[in-house]
DNA sequence: GGTTGCATGTAATCTGTTACATGATTCA
DNA sequence: TGAATCATGTAACAGATTACATGCAACC
């Protein structure tokens, strides 16, 4: 089960909708899982089901009603059980990962197309982790936030996004970079 | 169709068996996709149906026989495609970001030594790393083999799967402080 | 005599993705 | 008038993990 702990995790911010859990679990803001809406709410009524959260529904007029989920005693009780078993270590799956292995058989154009996409994508959340990162410390200082903040768990894999995001953002522009120049030298001859 | 076009990637380097390919695609070696030795053999059945690889026997004495193989022009043409179609994002999907974000209401002596268990297996791939890539580009500097090295491209994503590693360290090693000296501090009150 | 390495799979299950489905409100 | 946001799902399929299964040779 893997979603499940994510989503119980999630829940320690307090109640959340199935929908405020599919735009954090997105594209935006998913900086410790992601996950689409239909398997988010799939796992919401199994963890209804098996108790470890419980919905209390709200009823809105201008919108459409919702139902906000908080974790239940048994369900920080997983939390719990979770965080102490053994994690698995975690590995790269990525696309364009294979794509630059295959770089010397294919074509380049592309390839370095859809690296520089990546990289802006890839700025685009190191902006908007910054910004996570400074609102979440308000006027604090990261080491004072860090020593002295109430909730520092978000903070620390928000960091872990951040640094990653840079990682992928630098590696894009260097491959770019490598890639150029060998297109260049390989049409001087 | 995930583990297909890595797989195609890999047979780009030569002729390999099935275990030599479980072997690059094991903990150990895998820079650039991971997969189980079950899920790579189930991968080659489909692909040397579909004609894209083609195998060889070789019997060997001392061991067990051996299938080798190698990409047909069909492999290869699809990897081209593959490659020139629209890459996805990819995403962190770990188990340890999870129970960090957990942090503030979990048992954090457990959780800390998962982090130094991370940040052990994190140096001992950049070692691999390190050395993978020293051996690849012999005794050019990095700049002159990505300029004039005849492949590069298992180079270049080995230089990520060095980055991911030493973010993962670093990021464990930078958590595993934070989370002590608040137990320090929470000790003295 | 026990572990590691070589070498290859099947079967059952769990997870994740893609496609489809609905319907109101707000904003440009 | 059309797109975006809110709000929630079902169904079919693809992909990955876990458990099980076999057997010989080399090395300590």
């Amino acid at each position: 089960m893997a979603l499940r702990h994510a989503v119980l995790a999630a829940l320690l911010e307090g109640e959340l909708s199935g929908y405020q859990l599919t735009k954090a679990f997105d594209l935006g803001v998913a900086n410790f899982w992601y996950a689409q809406p239909q398997q988010l709410y799939a796992e919401l009524t199994r963890l209804e089901k098996g108790r470890l959260i419980a919905g209390r529904e709200v009823i809105q007029e201008a919108r459409p009603n919702k139902r906000l989920f908080h974790l239940t005693d048994a369900g920080l009780a997983e939390l719990e059980e979770f965080t102490a078993a053994a994690a698995k270590p975690s590995f790269i799956r990525d696309d364009l990962l294979v794509k630059v292995q295959a770089a010397d058989y294919v074509d380049t154009e592309a390839l370095m197309a859809q690296l520089s996409e990546r990289a802006a994508f890839a700025r685009a959340k190191i902006d908007l982790f910054g910004k996570m990162l400074r609102s979440m410390r308000g006027d604090r200082t990261e080491g004072e936030f860090l020593r002295h903040g109430h909730r520092i768990g978000p903070y620390l894999t928000c960091l872990r996004g951040l640094a990653f995001e840079e990682g992928n953002r630098d590696w894009c522009e260097h491959t770019i970079a490598v890639l150029r120049e060998r297109q260049k030298a390989h049409v001087q001859h």
